[in-house]
Parts: structure tokens; C-alpha cells; sequence
DNA sequence: TATGAATGAGGCTTCATTCAT
DNA sequence: AATGAATGAAGCCTCATTCAT
């Protein structure tokens, strides 16, 4: 339906964007994206309403804003020393495992207002999502599957596309409940400290790959 | 903030408030609860508005209801035929887990509205759970390491309690996503059947509880 | 697009809706339609935006009450006894439609806010006048046709059919801008009293059903 | 109240101004003044929204180039082949009526859209029309009383000041209906051709011209 | 107690007009 | 002079909540 943001080519239009999109990452970190109206996005960028509607045709054409700034981010982080693997010579499938999902709890923790606002309009209004969030998920199977090839003599699971498709998967949804929302939901049952928790993770994935393959029984 | 579903003492006030539960399910198939406004809900109910508000003191007031609702139905399958498992003699742990899971994933088919809405509104209004919420979790985690100590020769993590804990945790979380939004988010780069993904998950518990311990190095 | 008005079954409903009725009246007879915003009708019902809401889906589906108020006064004028005919015996077309004509002024300048919009809106916004119009200006039509055939001897065109049509079309056009706009548009420079003009105007349908017919030349 | 066009003495401003008239004309082709904002028009004009307003104080400025337009377009109807009369000797004052309609209908049909938002302008915003219009309407008497005074022996109608301005009039008033909107409003009913139509609105003013007179009756 | 009409704050959006560049 | 970005008042509409009947 509504898609939008328009064009700002110029420098002065680019700024305003600019200053939009800073405005709505300061409130996602206050508040969920419902309780954030036009309003309010316009008096945190300093600027007038009829400047937002000139930037982005409807509400609505602010949500892909929210997965730009996401992939914003990820290129930032995988660009940072702190987010590279440091993975020593003979260095195992369990330890590569441990050392991605601690990047990942990481950025998690980092970003994680806008995780959650991605995570949460990804399910609601899939629709606004962009293309880029396909192309995203598919580069991510295949670094899964990079992976998986890397540690072939490892991985017990015979079916290596749906192998690298459930990591991908669990990578990407194992750690929001205790990285978004610690206190609430089932991560409320969770003790232990966020490393045990983020290694728990990995192993789980680890365990997966690894353990000797028992068809399935009806 | 805003509690209160009043006491219902009389019986026609009961009756009242059944009807409302059941109208607010009816909707919750159709739409989320945010698209749902308090004179859908006193339509569908086939009472007025200020029926409603005699019941429950605001709109936040019904949020109760959804885990309510989600309990009761949790409470039924657990006494429901199809909700047991039926291990054979000698079945081991892992496929106990893949029972287990098949279990939980037919559920989450099964009322998919309401964990969508559970699951979501634990989130944004953690407030407004009701305390039901915690028992059901330290139940769920008490089950899961009756489990564990079931089989506690194939078990290899050394700290129960964690190890319990994680098992809860990835029963709650690790369906959600496929079950509740298979063409959206993380789901949508799964190409494998049900069974293969409930199997899989199965298998990712199995393998944390029984992949030999390695310490966590730095 | 978007008609309607909602039913008002009760009461107090219907006198909610008489009052924004009168409303609407009472500014039309201020200031056009366009002009006239809901928190104006509001107002000057002593109502709330709400309460308008809750008797019409949308500013447009007032649009018909202007029909439904015009037609309403079409009625309570031709039931006075200042809205008859008073025929002696004996009187002729010519005077059958001056006194004709001289209703249909009396009418228009006492309805003149009426008229203005509905005139206007019957052009604006033709999609929602409602059938009745159609109704109307049929029985127009059958009123012309029983006039030319009670004055049938007096009559030239040979058409009666198109006779009765010209004729209901200069009863409702020919009056109007003299009498809405008296002192814009063509009627500006008109300079003869009303009367004057009334009847020239009767006697312009007068000769136009009198003249003696003449092939049309190419 | 707002006036303004303002003087474009320079020939960069007077091609501005005629980019704008141009443009606005395209415009109300497509759709009503009201329709057209400013931002379309300077779209439509290649120009800024700025510059709209170096040229035009406000866009109530911009409704008396709607007459302007008009009065040009005459101005070249006139002066076309087309335009003209065509009386063979000897014709008589109905055939020239009749010409005389037929020529302002083929004008109405060809400039529509003008005559539409002159029509309705001239209502809505008087004090926007000019001066031109006096004249412009004074010389339409001029004109119809030339051709009373031409057709002296038919004309019965003893007040020749009156004919000559029931007769501009009827002109300006009597084609609009079915010109305009042939399908809404009063012209709904009518059902023969166009060129009947207009030869009996001819008819009329003949008639009104020629029928002997009768004095009014109270 | 039940009803549903009434309220009004608040959100979205448009667009005539201004003004910095 | 021209540009077009920025402004903000104003209008539409929704819906949680209140309250007279």
C-alpha cells in the first residue's frame, strides 16, 4: 500500500532527512514506534510537520527507515574490529559458533531498540519491509552455509541447505527474547549470566550440527 | 498503571464477562487486539459499550484476558488425548524432545491468535501480564527438569538448573517465529516442511544437553 | 464513494440528527457549503465532532441533506395556499405560467440558501444526490406534459414530449441566477424589477410553445 | 480583499505570466480550480512555487485570469470564420436567433472548462471577477438591442431596453445547464438532441421577442 | 444494571504562504 | 529573480471514555 520516502537529492533536502531519521532513532530508544507520532518526530528533528510529509509521503513510509537504520548498523558493526571472528589457527566448529553468537548478542545489545522495532515490523507490517530484507536473510543462509562447509568433517546433519537454513534461523531468533526483553516473556525464567546464556546458544546450534543423525520416528 | 477486570461476584455479571472473553477471542482470530476497538468487542459480544466498561475498567484492563485465554487453552491440551506424550518403553531423551516439541508446535498451530497476541503484548505491556504468567514459567521450567532428570545419564550439562532453564527458554521461543509468521522475518528463508523444522529444533535441545562440555574460553 | 448517513432509529437519535439538520441550515444560509467545516456544524448544534460522526460516515454524506431539505420545503410550499394556483375560469397558458413562474420565484427567494447549494452540489457532486432527484425532476417532467395538454389547443410544438422537457428545463434554470446571484453573472444587468422579469420569463416558455413551428435549416 | 495580479513589465516576467495562464488553462481541463493547488500549477507551468507567487499575490489572484482566458477566447471566436453569422438576404430575426445559438453553443462545448469555472466563479467570488466583465456584459446588450432594432417590425415586446436584457440573459444563462452538465442537474431530463435543444431555446427567445403582449395580471 | 449517545483529545494529512539560499 | 524547502494553521476523522436515560 503506502510506500514512500521520496527522493532528497539535494543537500538541504538530504540533511533533513538526515535529521528525521537521527530524530526517530533518538524516540525508538524512548518508545515503541506507536506511541511516536508525526508530532513528536518533528519537534525532536527541530523541524515543522509539513517537513516530514515533504520528506515521506505517510506515516506509514517511515517503517522501512527503521530496517535502513538496521542494516546501517550491521555494515557498521561487521566493519568494526570488535565485530570480526578472531578465530585461532585450529580453532574449532564450537568455537566459531560461541564467537559468532557473542557478535551477534553484542550488536544485539548495542542496537536493540532497533532490533526490536524491526523485529516487531517485520511481523506486523511485512508489506513496508523493502527488498533488501530478502536479500539480507539469503546472504545470511549462505554465510551459514560458508560455514558449514568450512567445518564439513564436523557437521553430521546430511542435508546441508537445511542445515544452513536452521542455523540461520536460530541465530536470528534465539537471542531477541533475552536480548530484547530480559525481564518479560520467557527469558524472565533465565538466571544465568548473558555469557553461560549466549554459549547455551551457540551449543545449541553446535549440538545440532553435530549430534549423529536418528531418522525421524512416526 | 491501569488494572482492573472487576470482580464478577454475580452470576449474571459472569455470564457477561464470558461473553466478552469469547468475543474478544472471536476477534483475536480476525485481527490483532490493537485493530480491535472496545465497540467491536461490546458488537461482537452482542452487548453495549458501557457493558464493557461496567466489567473492565479500561481498554488495557482486557490485556489480562489474552493470557487468561492462553492459559485455559494451555491447561486444556495438557488434559486433552492428543496433548500426552506416548513414549515407548525405552525411548531415550531425544526422542522424548521430538515428542515434546511435535506437542507444543500443534498447539502453537492450533492457537496461533492468542500466542501471537500473548506473545506480544508480554512485550509491549509486561505490565499487564498478571502474575499467573511467572507460576506458568517456574512450572514449565520445574517440567522441563523433571525431564532432564529423567534422563540424566544422557544429560551432559553439569549445571541442571541452567540446563533446565535454557530448555524452557528454547520450547518458548524457538517455534514462535515459524509458527506464527512462516512468510515473515526469520521464517521466510526456511524451506523445509513442518516436521523437518520441529525435528530440528528438537534435535538443537537434544544436541545442547548432550554434546560432550567444553569450557567457555575467552 | 462515500454515502452515508446512518440510521436514527431512536429518539434521541433523531433529534440529534434534526439538530444538525437545522444546523447545516442555518450556516448554508451564511456561508457556502465548502465553507462550512464539521467542528462548525458542530457548534452550532451544540453538539460534539463525535456526535456528528456518530449520524454521518463523512463530510460528504451531508451533501444529501441538502437534497433532503430542499425537497422537504418543495413540499411544505406547494401544501400553503400561497404555493397554489389560483386559475379563474377561463385563464389561459400564458397566464397559467406566469403564475407558474411566479411560484417558482417566490420559492427560490425564499429558499435561496437552499437552492444555491443544492445546485451547486447537483453539479459537484452528482454521485451523491440520491435518487429522489431523479423522482423529481421526473414528475417535473409529467407536470410540464399535463400543462401543455390541459392547454392543448394553445400549444404549436408538435413534439409534446420535447415540449414538456424544454419546459421543465427552463422552470429550473432560467430563475436561478437572477435570483441567487441577482447581482453577479449575467443577472447584473438585468435593470427591470422583478416582476418585469418573472414575466418575461414565462412569457419566453409562453412563446416558445406558441410560436409557430419552422423547420429547422441547416 | 485579495487582489493581485501584479504588473509583469519585464519580458521575463510577462513569459512567466503567460507559462501560468497557460498551465492553469491545461489545468482546468482536467479538473476544478479548487483541485488545482498551487504547487500543480507551477508543476504544470515548468516553474517553482515560488515564482507563482512573485507573479500572483495569493491564489485568489490567479481566479481572474479564469475571465481573462474567457473574454480572449471570445475575443478569437468572434473573429473566426466560424464565429460569424451567416444570414442569407432576407432572413428573418428567428433564423438569426437561431444562428446566434448555435454559435454560442459551439463556443460553450469547445471552451467548456472555462466557461465552467467562469460560470462558477462569477458566484462564488465576486469580488475577484474585474471590471472587464461590466463591459464585457454592457456590450452584450449593446449588442442584443442592435439586433432587436434590426428586427424592429417582429419584435412586439414594446420595452426594448428590457428585451434587449432578457435576451443577453437568456443567452448567457440558458446553455450552461446542458452544456455543462448534461448528465446532472435540470438537463437530466432532457432527452432530444443537441441541435434540437438548441433551436428551441432559439425558439424561445423568439417567442419571448414576438408573442404579442399581454400586461401583467396581478 | 444496561444502554448507547455524546464527548473531545489527539493523530494524520494538506496546502497556501514564507523565506533562506 | 528564481528556487523549492520549510512552516503551521486548519480540516478530517477515530475511538477510549463518560454519562444521561
Amino acid at each position: 500500500m503506502s510506500q514512500g520516502g521520496k527522493p532528497a537529492v539535494q543537500s538541504r533536502s538530504r540533511q533533513t532527512r538526515a535529521k528525521l531519521v537521527a530524530a526517530l532513532e533518538v524516540l525508538l530508544r524512548q518508545r515503541s514506534f506507536e506511541d511516536i507520532s508525526i508530532a513528536d518526530l518533528a519537534a525532536e528533528a527541530g523541524l515543522s510537520v509539513g517537513t516530514v510529509y515533504r520528506r515521506f509521503d505517510n506515516r506509514d513510509a517511515l517503517i522501512p527507515v527503521i530496517f535502513e537504520l538496521y542494516a546501517e548498523r550491521v555494515t557498521q558493526f561487521a566493519a568494526t574490529p570488535s565485530g570480526q571472528l578472531a578465530l585461532e589457527e585450529g580453532a574449532g566448529l564450537r568455537t566459531a559458533l560461541r564467537q559468532m553468537v557473542s557478535l551477534a548478542w553484542r550488536f544485539l545489545i548495542a542496537e536493540a531498540h532497533l532490533v526490536r522495532a524491526a523485529h516487531l515490523y517485520a511481523r506486523l507490517r511485512p508489506d513496508l519491509v523493502g527488498d533488501e530484507w530478502e536479500e539480507f536473510l539469503n546472504a545470511a543462509v549462505a554465510s551459514s552455509m560458508a560455514l558449514i562447509e568450512h567445518f564439513d568433517d564436523e557437521v553430521k546433519v546430511s542435508n546441508r541447505r537445511h542445515a544452513a537454513e536452521i542455523v540461520t534461523y536460530l541465530f536470528n531468533t534465539s537471542l531477541i527474547d533475552k536480548g530484547l526483553y530480559p525481564q518479560d516473556g520467557p527469558a524472565f525464567a533465565l538466571t544465568m549470566p548473558d555469557e553461560v546464556f549466549t554459549t547455551a546458544m551457540a551449543d545449541a546450534i553446535y549440538g545440532y550440527l553435530t549430534a549423529e543423525e536418528e531418522p525421524v520416528r512416526g
